[in-house]
RNA sequence: UCCGCAGUAGCUCAAUGGUAGAGCAUCCGGCUGUUAACCGGAGGGUUGGGGGUUCGAGUCCCUCCUGCGGAGCCA
């Protein structure tokens, strides 16, 4: 007996065939029962027609229970009536591990039930459809360095001493030390770069921040490539064709999942291509004043005044050249105004917020170790970041992309806690 | 940390200070094409914990716990 994939169905009608699955949900209709099977790669209606098979099967067909795993095997038939336009005529059928009452029903269920069973949750078909999106990122970012020869480098999760404030930083033990879990490759990356020229590193990142929004998780993945020679304007550059060329992938290869998750993806197709709108922090300043948000120049922007900046066309907008003061130590100063950075934020339409920052950053050696001492930062715990500058320093620039913030945009979703599969977030730890 | 909201059946929610209810789920029965099927029936409750007001508290007050939404900060 053929063994398939539910999603191979379509090219194989007429054929006998058996499926691996899990019940996801039945109906019944007098001497019919209709099975919706589940099997990781699409969803199936099984027919069970009383006439025609045993009663062993038919009394199976009866009794098994939502989420059951189970086989059935049939021929492929199309059908109209069918959900997906196929549909298997059953001769056979076995259950595997019969499923007592399930947790999670078809009907609506609150956040804090559905985050405590996370781990069933990842079954249902929204929460399905925004994994395969979010692997289909994941790959696509991999793909696009790779063609560009980047060269992966990882950056250590646990690290010595705290690079910025501790309140931010998880701790933990290191054998009789401190050690802290990682917020940022960033600077482990700038090495390398040195090394490889065009380097990226790619994984889990960790923020102690007691932040309750729908924008942040304690853990989180983040993207980030380091370039030696790149300059400002190459980095905004490139940080538009990274974005842009994701968009149109994820949008080309996940038409069914977003089908199912009924996102309207012509509000993601202007941003599948380039340029997107970039604006100085003086101009993105004016902007808001102009739409009447009491901002000063020299501050930073919170939610609404990044949602307000959004352009209304559905491309992310670019914010650069923000105020050296509220930005990091490490950024490069702007030739023009050494009072701003060479910084660069990418937010995100509809509310979705800051899904990119990075700058060009300082090259002189003697300007990095006057910003750690304005900083008020451990000069020792910096010395080898110093040697980037020390021994052959060169100007190099790159950036940060939270992925979960960006499966959240593509996908819709009005919180992060979906956009990951197992969300951390401020006092929950579980499942 | 601050501000606001909520906690009642397995789940989602009702209930003017006066006998705790519905839908879904579960179990039983019916139906030859269902699309979160539908129809009939059954079981299911220490109303988050503690204290108080009252003849009487799910409802009002105090307190603690838990969760949600937002702010700050950020990706």
């Amino acid at each position: 007996m053929r063994v398939a994939e539910i999603r191979h169905l379509p090219g194989l009608v007429g054929e006998r065939v058996r499926i691996n699955g899990w019940l996801y949900n039945s109906r019944s209709s007098g001497k019919l029962r209709f099975l919706i099977v589940r099997d990781g790669s699409g969803y199936l209606q099984a027919v069970v027609f009383r006439p025609q098979v045993s009663d062993r099967v038919w009394e199976q067909a009866d009794g098994v229970t939502q989420e059951s795993s189970m086989w059935v095997e049939g021929v492929v038939k199309r059908d109209e009536r069918s959900p997906g336009g196929v549909e298997l005529e059953v001769g056979d059928l076995g259950i595997v591990s019969l499923c007592p009452e399930y947790p999670i029903t078809p009907k609506e269920h609150g956040v804090d039930f559905l985050l405590n069973h996370r781990h069933l949750w990842l079954r249902s078909r929204r929460q399905h459809a925004i994994m395969r999106i979010r692997n289909e990122l994941i790959f696509a970012i991999r793909d696009f360095f790779y063609r560009r020869d980047y060269v992966c480098i990882d950056s250590p999760i646990l690290t010595p001493a705290a690079c910025e404030g501790t309140s931010t930083l998880f701790e933990t033990e290191y054998f009789g030390e401190k050690a802290y879990l990682s917020q940022s490759g960033q600077l482990y990356l700038e090495p390398a770069a040195a090394a490889h020229g065009k380097v990226y590193c790619f994984g889990p990142t960790f923020r102690a921040e007691k932040s309750k929004t729908r924008r942040h998780l304690t853990e989180f993945w983040m993207v980030e490539p380091e370039v030696a020679w790149m300059r400002f304007d190459e980095l905004c550059d490139l940080a538009e064709e990274f974005v842009s060329e994701l968009v149109a992938r994820v949008l080309e290869r996940c038409q069914q999942e977003f089908a199912w998750l009924e996102r309207d993806t012509s509000r993601l197709e202007p941003a599948a291509s380039r340029p997107y709108p970039r604006l100085d922090y003086a101009d993105a300043v004016a902007k808001l004043a102009g739409k009447g948000f009491a901002v000063n120049f020299g501050d930073d922007f919170g939610g609404d005044e990044e949602t307000a900046l959004a352009d209304e066309s559905g491309k992310p907008v670019m914010i650069t050249r923000y105020p050296a003061a509220i930005k990091a130590f490490y950024m490069e100063p702007d030739p023009q105004d050494p009072s701003r950075a060479l910084a660069l934020d990418m937010i995100a339409p509809d509310g979705y917020g800051e899904i990119i920052g990075g700058s060009e950053r300082i090259g002189s050696l003697e300007l990095l170790e006057r910003r750690i001492q304005e900083h008020s930062l451990p000069r020792q715990a910096f010395e080898w970041y110093l040697d980037v500058r020390r021994y052959g320093g060169f100007p190099h620039a790159g950036f940060g992309m939270g992925i979960e913030r960006v499966v959240a945009w593509l996908c819709g979703l009005s919180h992060l806690r979906e956009a990951i599969p197992y969300p951390r977030l401020l006092n929950r730890l579980y499942p």
